[in-house]
DNA sequence: ACTATCACG
DNA sequence: ACGTACGTGATAGTC
């Protein structure tokens, strides 16, 4: 076997990977799905064919150079998306980094390139490989040359192989008859403009019959077919401009070294260090540790696994100073225990394991010396330190006494790491110390994953305390210091008492509730596999689409990605015609409330028979909680049959729920932030917000407004809130989208400075990349930015909602921190249990129902003062059924 | 790990 | 012509 040599069209893999791949984007913003895409393959490719040459040629982009001829022919190509442009680059550092060579020469292109280093490699009697997406790389198919052209659909990437022979099995002709194919039928993408009239067919046949053009017309006699002829004859001197055009050069005058191609180490640390930084965190594991230990610039001073004497040691200079602190378990197979970290700024540091090997669980904290010794030190660390840095203020409380806690809420000495950069940047996926580590100190870290949990725990109080100076500026520069020191610090308090507190959940009502779903569903179950002649999974959409679209026959509207939609708008099209179809969203719905409700909440009643869920404070984009492990803010109300089951949520003996929600908050907020009188006046008269839209958008009289009517601007309020667009309200109502146009243009028409107010939201979005709330609260909106036009759209209607979403969510916690601190201060037995979005779930002594009721209303309603009032609506009850 | 679906605001 | 309402989390099925 000879040498082989693998060559790649740089341009071409990567455009194929850009419109292959979904967008993808680092940290920084760029752009990274080419890249990746282009690697991939690349890798791929190497590992298939182990090559022992190896280059990738790019054309020269560079328009100041150019001819006009050359323009005219070559340089009309539509504009590439600048989200493909910014990567050109990239992917060239990138090879650079992986010591691939790369030819660009100006005045020639990328395929004159590779023909010419195929050509030359072919006569020194090597193997070649081109790999390209273009398939005008054909002509220079040989017996040595096989020209590869990878296609990704779906993500699979499969390669179309071509040596010479393939090209005539699969094109009709040779690859150098092909040149002149191309040059009769022409190439729209390639400004080749051919010969009118003359396709791929009957070019192929054609050249098939007389091997090239010259041929061609020495017989042109033979051509019979009068248009045909006509159009050969007059377009002679096009056809072999053209053939000029399509022909890959393959004597280039340049110099190539094989030596520089030989195939060398790919994975360098500049390449790991690229990689890292566009975070393709898959392909790291490919870099062996060796070449890019160098590249972690980061280093850690202090000790992990400190003995007790050598801890103390570091916590006596901790004393009076600023201290990191980080409280990490540890659950492994053999050993479970706590690992707790210190970093002072004044450069001490070391970490401690305590072990308790007692399966724990957060709200208990075990026994035993170990544990002792903890707590003494988290102790110290209260209240003998001067500032205490935490990665996130909630976990740690979870190891404080409730005395040291309420110390603490009024020492103001704690900042919260992850919260502050969540401040920053509200839309990253998590918060990790190699995050911050890279964003706000530039220093690379290697990420959680790759390091064991001692080191990981004290890396990350360090990282926190180095980052912490530096994170307060941003925060200070940026407007949001009271956002975080006035909200989300208090609010983390809140947060932790919720959690601690929990809900009361009756297990054998939810056991009960679950049973009876049995009954219904299995009688369902046998009748849609009646219906349907077999029996199958009903819960894959796959299996159901199948027998509902393919056996049965049913009109099938909407497909997926993967298929046929089975989703429930779908459906309810079809149930008046099809009983089956009727079976299956019944069954849907009872089984989503048997898994999900009845069973996986029945898992999370813990020993003192109450649900602790976590509110993360650092995850939705515009600034609202959100619920997990369980999820307390999806719990069903909307349907009678599921609404029972908050039946099963219920105060402990003596105690009643008051459950207070906020009245349109939303809408509300529009109304004063966009200042439109009308809407304003609207509310203060307390009329009906609904049926008063109606009355003005659809110019009807208030009185007769109908309920479908006012159905109908309720659903045109909501719209606008979320991003109107006509499509979505069309969709919704189950209108034509001309009438959806016409509702949204007469609701503007009635609330003229809406329509301001939501188009300089747009505007301050493209300009400055963010969005703003009331209290400072940002979020950035990279999409307003794209080219892509669904993209783009998507980021308006994003501009539009976030600053509503995100001051009622704003209010909210204000408005808990207030009624947690007035249920202190006035030594009331009752504490908040649950919150969702616009509501707060109270746990109250009976006699203190009253006092509760006035707290609430008193301090959501004064949570912001607005040219429109708050309302809030309060029940109380034996249940969080009879609360609502 | 990803997709489809559906529960909530 | 494009093809979507905004924000979440849990479950089951599929790869």
């Amino acid at each position: 076997m000879g040498e082989k040599v693998v060559l790649m069209d740089g341009h071409s893999i990567l455009n194929r990977a850009y419109y292959g791949i979904p967008p993808l984007t680092n940290r920084e913003g760029l752009h990274t799905n080419a890249v990746y895409g282009f690697l991939n393959i690349m890798f791929k490719i190497i590992a298939e064919e182990a090559p022992d040459y190896f280059g990738v040629a790019f054309d020269v982009h560079e328009k100041t150079f150019r001819h006009k001829m050359f323009e005219a022919y070559k340089g009309t190509r539509h504009k590439a998306d600048p989200e493909f442009t910014e990567q050109v680059p990239v992917i060239q550092d990138m090879l650079k980094a992986m010591q691939v060579p790369i030819f660009m020469y100006r005045g020639y292109e990328a395929d004159d390139i590779l023909g010419t280093i195929a050509r030359i490699s072919e006569e020194k009697g090597y193997d070649v490989r081109i790999i390209s997406g273009d398939r005008d790389l054909l002509q220079l198919a040989t017996d040595k040359v096989m020209i590869r052209i990878p296609k990704t659909i779906k993500g699979q990437t499969t390669i179309e192989n071509y040596f010479k022979t393939d090209v005539e099995k699969v094109m009709g002709v040779t690859p150098v008859e092909y040149i002149d194919v191309k040059a009769l039928q022409g190439d729209s993408s390639d400004n080749i403009p051919g010969v009118p009239g003359v396709g791929p067919k009957t070019a192929t046949e054609l050249i098939a019959t007389y091997g090239n053009l010259d041929n061609l017309y020495a017989h042109l006699d033979e051509i019979t077919k009068k248009a045909l002829n006509k159009n050969l004859t007059e377009n002679k001197e096009q056809a072999y401009l053209s053939k000029t055009l399509a022909t890959i050069i393959t004597d280039a005058p340049i110099e190539v070294s094989f030596d520089e191609l030989k195939m060398g180490n790919l994975y360098t640390k500049e390449a790991y260090a690229m990689c890292k930084r566009l975070e393709f965190n898959k392909l790291l594991d490919r870099f062996d540790n060796a070449d890019t230990a160098e590249v972690n610039n980061y280093e850690l001073k202090y000790k992990t696994g400190l003995t007790r004497e050598e801890f103390d040691e570091v916590m006596e200079k901790a004393v009076g100073k600023t201290v990191s602190v980080n409280i990490v378990r540890h659950n492994d197979k053999d050993i479970s225990g706590i690992e707790l970290s210190i970093v002072t700024d004044e450069g001490a540091g070391g970490n401690i394991f305590f072990k308790d090997n007692v399966q724990l669980d957060l709200f208990s904290l075990g026994t035993g010396t170990d544990m002792d010794l903890l707590d003494s030190y988290v102790h110290t660390l209260v209240n003998k330190t001067s500032k205490l840095i935490l990665p996130s203020a909630k976990a740690f409380y979870k190891y404080v006494s409730s005395k040291d806690k309420e110390y603490l809420e009024n020492a103001d000495k704690i900042e919260d790491v992850y919260l502050m950069a969540y401040l920053l940047n509200p839309i990253r996926e998590e918060y990790s110390y190699d995050y911050v580590a890279a964003e706000y100190l530039g220093l690379m870290v290697s990420s959680k994953k790759e390091t064991d949990i001692a080191t990981a725990s004290l890396i990350e109080a360090d990282i926190c305390i180095k980052a912490y100076d530096e994170l307060l500026t941003r925060i200070q520069s940026e407007n949001m210091l009271s956002l975080y020191m006035q909200i989300e610090l208090p609010l983390t308090f809140v947060l932790d008492s919720m959690e601690k507190e929990g809900i009361r959940a009756e297990k054998t009502a939810l056991k009960e509730y679950g049973d009876n779903l049995t009954e219904s569903i299995e009688r369902l179950e046998k009748n849609i596999y009646a219906l349907a002649g077999e029996e199958f999974n009903i819960n894959s959409p796959k299996q159901l689409g199948v027998i509902l679209f393919e056996k049965l026959n049913l009109p099938n509207g909407k497909k997926t990605k993967t298929g046929y939609s089975t989703a429930a708008d779908v459906l309810e099209k079809l149930s008046k015609d099809y009983p089956i179809v009727n079976d299956i969203l019944e069954y849907r719905t009872l089984t989503k409330l048997k898994s999900t409700y009845a069973e996986g909440l029945i898992n999370y009643i813990k020993d003192d028979g109450r649900i602790h869920t976590s509110f993360n404070q650092t995850v939705t984009a515009t600034g609202r909680l959100s619920s997990q492990d369980p999820n307390l803010q999806n719990i069903p109300i909307r349907m009678e049959l599921g609404r029972l089951i908050r039946k099963v949520f219920v105060p402990k003996e003596g105690y009643t729920f008051v459950d207070a929600d906020y009245s349109q908050i939303e809408l509300r907020l529009l109304a004063h932030m966009s200042g439109d009188e009308n809407l304003i006046s609207a509310y203060k008269s307390g009329k009906d917000i609904h049926r008063m839209t109606a009355s003005k958008a659809f110019n009807v009289p208030f009185e007769e407004v109908t309920d479908d009517l006012r159905r109908r601007a309720k659903a045109v309020n909501f719209g606008i809130v979320y991003g109107i667009s006509a499509y979505g309200l069309s969709e919704d109502l189950h209108i034509p989208q001309k009438m959806a146009t016409e509702y949204i243009e007469n609701y503007f028409k009635a609330y003229p400075k809406i329509k301001t107010y939501l188009d300089g939201l747009i505007a301050f979005a493209k300009e400055k990349g963010y969005a703003l709330t009331l209290y400072n609260r940002r979020r950035q909106i990279p999409e307003i930015k794209e080219s892509a036009f669904m993209v783009r759209q998507f980021g308006e209607r994003v501009a539009m909602n976030a600053p509503i979403q995100g001051t009622a969510a704003d209010i909210m916690k204000i408005a808990m921190i207030n009624v947690y601190k007035r249920l202190k201060s006035d030594k009331v037995d009752a504490k908040i249990l649950v919150q969702v979005h616009d509501e707060l779930l109270i746990e109250a002594a009976d006699r203190e129902v009253e006092k509760v009721y006035k707290i609430l209303e008193e301090e959501m309603c004064n949570a912001s003062k607005l040219s429109v009032d708050l309302v809030v609506d309060i029940h109380d009850g034996k249940d969080w059924y009879e609360a609502k």
